[in-house]
RNA sequence: GGGCGAUUAGCUCAGGGGUAGAGCGCCACGUUGACAUCGUGGAGGUCGGUGGUUCGAAACCACCAUCGCCCACCA
């Protein structure tokens, strides 16, 4: 073995090996557990979010799959509609060309080049991560199967009535042309302004006040509302007023709607471009007036100066109009929630256009029920709480997109306009008993990408065929996805996995932070603080990583700060850490919170526990490259090691059981380096190297040294997949294991029966015997290779009988020269101390120590132990706590208190002959 | 406006009604035959504030402060 870990030699290679034998494939007739991978856009590239995500989903299967379950962890890719056809158009752009020219067939033909082109990157990242995905069963989205459950489910929920094309105001998209879901538009605070109006009455005689943020709104007016309660228009109501600039005449109304103490208490309502207007429009039956193109420039619906404007452009010309024409009474400043696209940043639209909409309360309810009744566990539980408040107020899903990329609506209109619905057109045909003469012409949208991810969980495993897949692995065991797309797709794949599997997708959904820089900022390309997961594997040099953090940026003027910042945090680049130990963070960052800031600090830290690790398997190897046969006999070491195993078995599966990986990755570091190495290994070099020690003695530490390695090495493996790997593979044969690979053994389970005897106790004797000594030294400044006598003063028989079965490894680990006893009455010469209960360890302080610093260590213990004693004094000096607190507290309070009055009358002791040196 | 979360050591974070923890960083000593990507010892916190419940609160409750997120139709 090499003498440092050197992950870039073994990863890669043992992965390709993994995935030849085909070891990532469910196998076995355990229970079946399966995860779906929430399906990143196949065209993109795995941010740390992915990474993070693909560790738990790995480690989570890579242990069931230990366990014995018939494991499938299903990968795929998703075709992302808008974000897709954005990049393509983006190449097309610069090739000079656009979409429109190329036309619809030849684009969709160039969306699917580039996706074949670029597609393979997240397989081969995801395979640099170690996930053990089955790559066989491998699915993308647009594929010819999940196309066809998208038409089918399509069709099935409009033969129901569950979905229905309407006319009505969507959030539209005037760049990207298409409409939105509400999901996909995004409201933020923006400094806008406030103008106020004059509407002259059409009686002539005065006029009314509205409030806009919208003037070129005011073209599409149909009426202006009042509160109903509101005395100062009472009279008013029912009168007209005269849209100024259009000349229309248009009634005052009374609403509810309306807030009287907002503004002059008086609004203009345009049904064609506000949902609220829109609504009130539709219980006034005012009529709704289109003035905006899908460009979102005026149209024809307007006066002629305006037509064809941009909306901001007719904006201006408006309130300039007003102000000439002596109508605008103020404008003010304001702020104002403004609507933009998710994706392409521009400013949404309210439009009336024709699009198809999901009908989803009924496909809620069920849904709300299967959490409700406990069906589906959200984890950490608080989550339900966001599903239900989304749920409870959910409004119809529109699933029509503008788009060329993505599943097209299996709709087909006759020359009418009529609409009929199917899987084909053949089968529309055949239903409708159209001849060849009928012309039938397809609907041209396409449907929201979510659309298919909803039916991701069963459409990956067949559906709508009935797949021994899908009964096996359906419904799937968990799903571990991020907050922001709970509304997106885990509500979604509830509904529809309810509505045509009968059952719920999944039985709890794992729901785990966010990733962000190491300020808690959001990794984003505009910010320049992305890194990839990829960098921190294999490194990366500063050049590269400034190449990558500037070019592609949509706004060229973030650069040079991208580029200051990025050269302030990685002067000389990142180092390679290496797949196990960015695995090992994120296992060790994933905690209950939301947000997690990823810190590099850390990293680097898990990266010297691999080389921990890997050490401690050269030191076992080394000592046990001629280990007979049998067991031994085990020392008092090594069954403490042994029991320290159990302990550390128990809690990692309690701690993956509860999805608490962090924990798991604690109990693990906590075993690996504080217990295994520290300790254990230390004290089977007395062992191994003494020549007193029987044959026996050595084969039983021996035995004890690789079996123990390799146990810990199964319990790491779900997190440490490759490094837990190629140590295992040498060190199986050792422990007498046989397999292929560590991956299919199974999982550490606690020693059923174990009985270590006193080696607890007697090795916990040890360890505070050597930490007394070593405390000394460390105080006094003595060097770690000196070796000290030391002497027991009232000692017990069992302190003497370890005192001397221990001698060994208190001399060899303890680097202690001689052990004396003292009769308890004996004066013991002028010398350093460290308790153990009543007995008292001194080492003789004779040209080692010094007095001054002895004192004030001495001192410093006592302060601690005074302050102590003074709280359980307090304690039990209160006639409430002895009379009300459990029988057990009060008992472990006096102990405590005696233990304290004990130490503390040592210590003084101590101090006093200190004193008489002076 | 509604909802959720956070506040613990210099930094990043666990924990949890009775003794305050880890990693990193810091200080000191040290290359002993697994490991300097290391070893040993040490320093460092009145657990955001105020009140309440309790024999006992850093933990539970209420309110407050600060920060953050999600949802929502006051133009």
């Amino acid at each position: 073995m090499e003498k440092s870990y050197q992950p870039e030699q073994i990863e890669q290679r043992l992965y390709a090996w993994w995935e030849e034998n085909g070891w990532f494939a469910p196998r076995g007739d355990g229970d079946p557990y399966c995860i779906v991978i929430p399906p990143p856009n196949v065209t993109g590239v795995l941010h740390m979010g992915h990474a993070f995500q693909d560790t738990i989903m790995d480690a989570l299967t890579r242990y069931q799959r230990m366990q014995g379950s018939r494991t499938l962890w299903q990968p795929g890719t998703d075709h992302a509609g808008i974000a897709t056809q954005m990049v393509v158009e983006r190449l097309l752009g610069a090739e000079g060309t656009s979409r429109r020219e190329l036309g619809r067939e030849a684009f969709v033909e160039r969306v699917w080049q580039w996706k074949e082109a670029s597609g393979g990157r997240i397989g081969e990242q995801l395979r640099r991560l170690g996930a053990s995905v089955d790559w066989s069963r491998d699915r993308f989205t647009m594929d010819k199967g999940l196309s066809d459950a998208v038409k089918e489910v399509f069709v099935r929920l409009y033969d129901e009535g569950l979905i229905y094309r309407g006319k009505r105001l969507v959030n539209w998209d005037p760049v990207l042309h298409t409409a939105l879901s509400d999901l996909e538009v995004l409201s933020a605070d923006e400094d806008a302004h406030l103008w106020h109006f004059r509407y002259p009455l059409a009686s002539g005689d005065g006029h009314v006040t509205v409030a806009t943020t919208r003037p070129e709104t005011m073209l599409g007016d149909t009426a202006v509302a009042v509160h109903p309660d509101d005395e100062r228009y009472a009279d008013l109501v029912g009168q007209d007023v005269v849209l100024p600039i259009v000349g229309r005449r248009i009634p005052i109304i009374a609403d509810d709607y309306v807030e009287s103490e907002f503004g002059s208490g008086c609004v203009k309502i345009t049904p064609g471009h506000d949902f609220n207007d829109y609504e009130i429009g539709e219980r006034h039956g005012l009529p709704v007036i289109n003035i905006l193109t899908d460009d979102a420039a005026l149209n024809d619906e307007v006066p002629e100066a305006y037509r064809g404007l941009d909306r901001f452009d007719a904006r201006e010309k408006i309130i300039a109009e007003f102000d000439s024409l002596g109508l605008l009474e103020k404008t003010e400043p304001y702020v104002r929630k403004t609507p933009r696209s998710d994706r392409s940043g521009a400013i949404v639209e309210p439009y009336l256009t024709d699009q198809w909409y999901v009908r989803i309360e009924p496909l809620a309810k069920p849904a709300i029920e299967a959490v409700e009744d406990g069906r589906i566990r959200f984890v950490p539980e608080n989550w339900s709480k966001t599903y239900f408040e989304w749920m409870y107020n959910i409004q119809d899903w529109c699933i029509s997109r503008q788009l060329w990329w993505g599943h097209r609506i299996p709709a087909w209109y006759d020359a009418d306009g009529k609409v009929y619905v199917g899987r084909s057109e053949a089968e529309v045909r055949e239903r409708h008993a159209f001849g060849d003469a009928v012309e039938l012409r397809q609907d041209e949208d396409v449907l929201d990408t979510w659309f298919s991810s909803a039916l991701w969980p069963f459409s990956t495993l067949g559906w709508p065929d009935r797949t021994r897949s899908l009964r096996e692995f359906y419904p799937g065991a968990v799903l571990v996805t991020g907050f922001d797309i709970i509304f997106f797709w885990v509500a979604r794949m509830i509904m529809m996995g309810l509505k045509f599997m009968g059952d719920v997708p999944f039985r709890e959904v794992y729901i785990h932070g966010l990733i962000r820089d190491q300020d808690g900022q959001k990794m984003s390309k505009s910010k320049g603080n992305v890194l990839d997961p990829l960098d921190l594997i294999d490194g990366v040099n500063l050049d590269t990583l400034l190449e990558k953090r500037t070019t592609g940026l949509m706004q060229d003027h973030l650069k040079p700060a991208i580029e200051k910042a990025t050269r302030a945090q990685f002067p000389d680049g990142i180092q390679a850490y290496g797949c196990d130990a960015l695995r090992f963070t994120f296992a060790a960052l994933a905690t209950t919170g939301r947000d997690i800031r990823f810190d590099l600090g850390r990293i680097e830290g898990y990266r010297n526990f691999c080389n921990k690790l890997w050490n401690a398997a050269r030191y076992v190897l080394m000592n046990t490259e001629s280990i007979g046969e049998g067991t031994g006999e085990p020392s008092a070491a090594d069954l403490w090691i042994r029991a320290r195993l159990d302990l550390t078995i128990e809690a990692v599966h309690r701690h993956i059981g509860q999805y608490r990986l962090d924990l798991a990755a604690q109990a693990l570091y906590e075993f690996t380096w504080h217990e295994f190495c520290d300790w254990y290994l230390e004290l089977s070099k007395p062992v191994l190297r003494d020549d007193a020690a029987t044959a026996a003695e050595q084969l039983g530490t021996r035995r004890t040294l690789v079996e123990v390695l390799e146990s810990l090495l199964r319990l790491l493996h779900p997190l440490m997949p490759f490094i837990t790997e190629e140590i295992w593979q040498q060190v199986a044969p050792r422990a007498g294991v046989e397999g292929e690979t560590i991956m299919l053994q199974p999982f550490p389970q606690v020693a059923a029966g174990a009985d270590y005897g006193t080696a607890e106790a007697d090795i916990e004797w040890v360890k505070a015997f050597i930490l007394g000594v070593r405390q000394i030294r460390g105080e006094m400044d003595i060097p770690p290779g000196k070796a000290l006598p030391v002497i027991m003063q009232h000692a017990t028989d069992a302190d003497e009988d370890r005192a001397a079965r221990f001698a060994m490894l208190l001399e060899q680990v303890g680097r202690v020269a001689s052990i004396a006893t003292l009769e308890a009455d004996a004066e013991p010469p002028a010398s350093a101390t460290a308790l153990m209960g009543e007995l008292r360890l001194l080492v003789p302080m004779a040209g080692l120590i010094d007095v001054a610093a002895e004192r004030v260590r001495l001192g410093k213990q006592r302060d601690k132990v005074a302050a102590d004693l003074a709280k359980a004094d307090a304690k039990l000096g209160n006639e409430k706590f002895v009379n009300n607190a459990p029988p057990e507290v009060v008992t472990q309070e006096r102990a405590r208190k005696a233990e304290f009055e004990r130490n503390l009358a040592q210590l003084d002791e101590q101090l006093a002959k200190l004193a008489e040196l002076d």
